[in-house]
DNA sequence: TCCCCAGGAAACCGATCGGTCTGCATCGCG
DNA sequence: CGCGATGCAGACCGATCGGTTTCCTGGGGA
């Protein structure tokens, strides 16, 4: 959709630190940022005020292609159900790729302890943002408690890939039982 | 029961990494180590090859305490669902203090990506004896499929403190309905 | 009293951090 | 052709990293 004849030093710079903080953490150098993207660092400070808001612009400009490989189509036709399952077979997907090292945004607030940090506020808000869906959902699925719902599938959602992202587990078999039998009780038909 | 007339430098260094690289993350310097323990780095680098195994020799020898605080009694005669049901009061407990910045264990595994750093390897394990833990008690209480509950317990333990730990739900009445939800579907009475 | 040495303080090492700045090559445009 | 704007390469800044070494003090044994 969007023309990209190619890529901008700014979609450049935000691509890198995307790929480089997931894969080798918050503590990359500046240095290897502005190598991995072509640009040069004074360039980037032209174009960002700092490494932290390089970082939060990242988290914040991959919010929505994140979430639109994460959640359903708008108005899919599914069943709120099938929708939330939807966002699990998702995540089960992700977690079986090799350079899978679990959610970016958990990572960042983990890895960076300040919750002032601009990019853990940006991570903070992206996780209220898949709780809010959830509720939506449980409530449109008529569950007796859409808040209780909503909390606990945001803490499968998180526990699934923080482990798969350690390497703690592989998710195969774990994630579609467990997430089932939190709707069953939650009356989400 | 130990004799501690006063800590050891060993014991001091120990601590102050246990504390300090929870506080503020594995990247805390060597030199902020030193100082808050009262030990030269000269006498450090005496009792540990490197911050690398001071970090990794921090974790594991306060597994022991670890598994204390949050595990039953070994033999306390309660069923194998109050045992589990404890371990994740006990969660939601630590959840409350102001210092509590999620499982400690996760977050180095996180931090350090690298799973072949010796501390990950210790802190590997000790997720694994967790595991271990809600397996053997899953089998006493006669679950269904004990290898897929102690899976799942593990992933509501790892997802309930890494969100309490950023801050993103404070647990209150979601973990024991979550963990009864999942005794209940696997039959453990 | 003298000696010895354990161990703390801190200098020092090369590397790297986030951030700034200079130098130069390349470009569009009149 | 000349000119100004752009932007990469990389030197440079002070601070800090993990780690090593030097210096010196204080206390215990002969």
């Amino acid at each position: 959709m969007t023309t990209e004849g190619k890529p901008s030093p700014r979609e450049r710079l935000l691509e890198a630190a995307a790929t480089l903080t997931y894969r080798d953490g918050v503590n990359i150098g500046v240095e290897a940022l502005c190598k991995a993207a072509g640009v040069s660092k004074r360039s980037m400070y032209q174009l960002f005020d700092s490494k932290d808001e390089l970082l939060a612009a990242s988290l914040r400009e991959r919010a929505a292609a994140y979430v639109a490989t994460l959640l359903p189509a708008a108005d899919d036709g599914r069943s709120p159900r099938e929708r939330i399952l939807h966002v699990f077979a998702q995540v089960e997907a992700q977690a079986g790729a090799p350079e899978f090292h679990g959610c970016r945004y958990l990572a960042v607030q983990i890895e960076l302890k300040d919750q002032s940090h601009p990019a853990s506020r940006v991570a903070h808000q992206i996780k209220a943002n898949l709780t809010a869906f959830f509720r939506a959902e449980a409530e449109r699925g008529g569950a007796g408690d859409p808040d209780l719902l909503a909390r606990q599938l945001s803490l499968v959602f998180d526990g699934a890939s923080a482990r798969a992202g350690i390497q703690a587990d592989n998710l195969t078999g774990l994630v579609a039982p467990t997430v089932t039998t939190l709707l069953d009780a939650a009356g989400v038909l």
